[in-house]
DNA sequence: ATATTACGGATATTGGATATCCCTATTTGG
DNA sequence: CCAAATAGGGATATCCAATATCCGTAATAT
């Protein structure tokens, strides 16, 4: 079980977008070639943002697409759900309705307790990326990245940003 | 993002292996008209087990499988990383690298910030899944299951354990 | 001895992830 | 008003892992 490069994709792209200024729009291409991905797939990853809500988009030169609400209210979890789909990791076949030891037609009242326990665990991961905001991720990169790279960043994308 | 459908199989199986007598043995046969799997698929996942080392096998007639531990010891994660493995389920391409803005060359000193996040995520579901043992399973299950059931799948079984 | 079992290798088959291409509607900038 | 650039979406191709089956081998119980 691996998540999609998409997903990556996609937490990096608004990473950037979290640092663009209130009003202004980078397109595919730019975020394409700022991250050395295929851009006409890129594209695909940014449709699902906009899709569960996530970015605004305008079209047009100029156009692309910015963060449809502040970062701190923006979490991983967003982002992962939008791009992979909110349904659980964990998908109950309930094989035990296969056991030959059963009478026909028995209907189980609760949900597989494997099935649970497994939701369980799928829920304790949304609940760890639902923690963590976009806001904070950028003040980790502050610190993190060397200020050179940064400031050489933030300009390139400025310069491209509509 | 979906867990191998072998892995509800081998919780399955091992739920029914806890409640096996010390000493005996359930053949893949079994498990699988149990389950109402396909045995030669089945057998790939149950040597999986085998090859972590979580059961214990014997050929010929009346061979079969038996768990390596008391239930007590054996947790969920156990047969999740049997069967999916250990590695994380975020794969870090490190596409950072890629930014045209920084220097040829450049080498970070700490992992990215993202893949760090999305690792304790990963971290968290791993820690749900180490907290339940299938001795927690089996008294969850007898408590749930309709006693009928639950007797006549153990005289099911105990009848085609070696 | 015979039947039964786990095991491993080989080999399809299927479906989702990855990737590209092209057409359309829209909008900016000249 | 016009030309260029953009998001969006559909169609298609490719690749790989998950799924599934088959068979040969060694070991073992009866």
């Amino acid at each position: 079980m691996i998540l999609k490069s998409q997903v990556e994709w996609a937490l990096h792209c608004c990473a950037i977008l979290s640092s663009l200024p209130e009003g202004r729009f980078l397109s595919t291409k730019a975020l394409a070639e700022l991250h050395g991905l295929p851009k006409e797939y890129l594209s695909k990853a940014l449709q699902s943002l906009s899709h569960a809500g996530l970015v605004h988009t305008t079209l047009g030169p100029s156009g692309g697409y910015r963060l449809a609400r502040p970062p701190e209210q923006l979490t991983f979890l967003d982002v992962v759900e939008a791009v992979e789909g909110e349904g659980p990791t964990f998908v109950c076949q309930n094989i035990r309705a296969n056991n030959p030891c059963r009478p026909q037609g028995y209907c189980e009242s609760t949900p597989c307790a494997i099935a649970r326990t497994m939701w369980q665990a799928d829920e304790a991961w949304r609940t760890a990326l639902r923690k963590v905001t976009f806001a904070e991720l950028a003040k980790t990169l502050e610190q993190e990245v060397s200020p050179q790279i940064w400031a050489g960043t933030f300009e390139w994308v400025l310069k491209r940003a509509g």
